[in-house]
DNA sequence: GCGGTACATTGGCGACTGTCGATACATTGA
DNA sequence: TCAATGTATCGACAGTCGCCAATGTACCGC
């Protein structure tokens, strides 16, 4: 992204995805579903130390980026992180170094 | 990042930086700077379509975010890309890959 | 069907953000 | 010293965001 200079519309739609990381509950979400594989939502309320509704606000700002995917499998869903939508945005952020050397 | 549940502190930082990010006209700002090394203030104001005040505003919340630096050479400000914050921010969005194959 | 459980949605509140006009500050040239 | 120019700051306004209580919805076991 860092080589010429941004259009307009690609500019809306990636800052619509890092403002999606730009919450440390979401970040903090996102780590433990990292780090997780997979997390059923009710295992959230209790490290993150936020509401029900809360937590069910930011899986869904996360999935609406992209970020993560959730399988209902019974009464629970399941959350996993989407990789691809993650490598997307870290590459965004690469070519800077290239470019100023 | 995504290998441990972020401590709460990191996930502060982190979100700040991110939040720096999110907004199209600052990312446009940034890939704009990037791309030509180096730009003065005076020389944003047209290609991004935003007054003087804003431009301004915007140049501050990067360059606290340390994603850019701005140096003062006369009457005008220089402001170039910090490729070492760039890439911070980039590999706090990695691993996430490896832990997920 | 019925009650219980997991999750989503709604509504409302306080806080923050992007924007610009007006103004202040700093540097340069005459 | 004075006027002009490039930036930063202030003040205000509309819009958005994070949060929770209350409520709605879907699924399960009995």
């Amino acid at each position: 992204m860092l080589e010429a200079p941004l259009p307009e519309t690609e500019a809306d739609e990636l800052a619509q995805a890092f403002a999606a990381l730009a919450d440390p509950v979401r970040l903090r979400l996102l780590s433990f579903i990292a780090a997780a594989g997979e997390v059923c939502s009710c295992d959230l309320l209790v490290p993150l130390d936020r509401s029900q509704p809360t937590i069910s606000h930011h899986t869904k700002v996360l999935a609406d980026a992209g970020l993560i995917t959730g399988e209902k499998r019974g009464r629970w869903v399941w959350w996993s992180v989407v990789p691809a939508r993650v490598t997307e945005l870290r590459d965004a952020l690469a070519s800077t170094d290239a470019a100023r050397v």
